[in-house]
DNA sequence: TTTTTATTACGTATAAATACTTAGTTTTGT
DNA sequence: ACAAAACTAAGTATTTATACGTAATAAAAA
């Protein structure tokens, strides 16, 4: 079993010593760098690659969100785990969103963390229980959709006006030209020419081409 | 601040007892009744609201998740904490379908368990970080949808015909009449015929009241 | 075995959408 | 200020869809 080769991100120095001291109490554990805020950690990434990338959120620079954002293009294979002193929803979403594998509360126990830092090196997901009840509400909302993390945004080959895209979007619930004009309040053969237009732009030649392309997109 | 009134549900005496023990050793929270399998659950709490049923999954008669079900129908505002041996996908997915409020395994701490209550009794949600790793796993692969607690199931006010279900879920899919008509190898007035039919049970006039119209009845 | 229901499909008329073109008016970028 | 792009909307021909009615088989229920 190898050792688990961590990198630490954040900006307090006596935070980085502590988690260190904590960890290196540990066996198979091995902090093999740091950084104190988000841009020296992709530094130090790209220098040396870790199992794990334990980073805080609020850091200088660049915050540990972002981090975790270009972890998951540059260094997938660089497993997340983000430390907060904040539980707040915004916090937890947003690190799930960016890709993280992990949210921890820096109040969380020592064991709760070799727990956490083991599980997210072996390829899991941890989130403190704390957390977990954050993730549920917005979970079982229905909500769901938007703690997924976000796709990469793709380049669209291309270009609709405000009003193609307003237009689009009606389309797309499925309503009709007569419907979309009054809902804009312009002319019925108006709605129909920007419908017209923007089907010609995706290349598409009915309703079902149409809302795959956009769904291919990531317009819908 | 009110007691937190709790059934407690579980076929083994001596973990009943252990938990009451657990409890009662907490102000404000009082074990107001037990049952030893799901029926007798489901009675005691038509004689008795609790503010929080802890059910145990697995016990004769009826298990947990099946009275946690009857419960979110008979008795939505009593909330449910299941209490399991298990860490098994299985049962934490069929939980949280079932319209659990929180999950917690047998092993977790005394402190753990009244915060999870506390958590429950108050509307919240609360299921153990072990727990939230299955969830962020399902969750994070976009199977999210399959996550949430299922809706109960909507009488339909209208009957189609087999053939009419066929070509509502391809009208569904936003399929045209030529083409729905090509794959189902009929013509496309048979297939206009069956639409207009479908249209007119469900007293729609166009897609998009279609397509509402069939998001209300969980068809789609 | 009747009777009913379902499936098929044609005809016809009207309404709407599609596929353009042309063109006047705003807006916006430089 | 001037050109380019965007928004508006009319005209026209063609294709689909809607809204029926009618009616022939096939299958299922009485």
């Amino acid at each position: 079993m190898n050792k688990i080769k961590v990198v630490l991100a954040d900006d307090h120095e006596l935070v980085r010593d502590g988690i260190k001291a904590l960890l290196e109490d540990q066996s198979g554990i091995e902090v093999i760098d740091e950084a104190s805020n988000g841009k020296e950690a992709l530094e130090v990434i790209s220098r040396n690659k870790p199992t794990v990338l334990i980073v805080d959120i609020r850091m200088p620079e660049m915050n540990g969100i972002e981090v975790v954002k270009e972890m998951s293009t540059h260094h997938p294979d660089v497993r997340t785990l983000v430390l907060s002193m904040h539980d707040s929803e915004e916090y937890v979403v947003q690190s799930i969103q960016a890709g993280a594998d992990g949210y921890l509360l820096k109040g969380a126990s020592k064991d709760e963390f070799i727990k956490a830092l083991n599980k997210v090196a072996s390829g899991g997901k941890y989130f403190t229980g704390d957390v977990s009840a954050i993730i549920m509400n917005n979970f079982v909302n229905g909500a769901s959709a938007t703690l997924e993390p976000k796709k990469k945004s793709v380049e669209l080959p291309f270009k609709l006006t405000k009003r193609e895209k307003q237009i689009l979007s009606l389309v797309l619930e499925l309503k009709n030209n007569k419907d979309i004009a009054e809902e804009l309040e312009i002319s019925k053969r108006t709605a129909e020419v920007h419908r017209f237009n923007l089907m010609k732009k995706l290349e598409v030649s009915n309703l079902k081409e149409l809302t795959d392309k956009a769904r291919e997109y990531q317009l819908i």
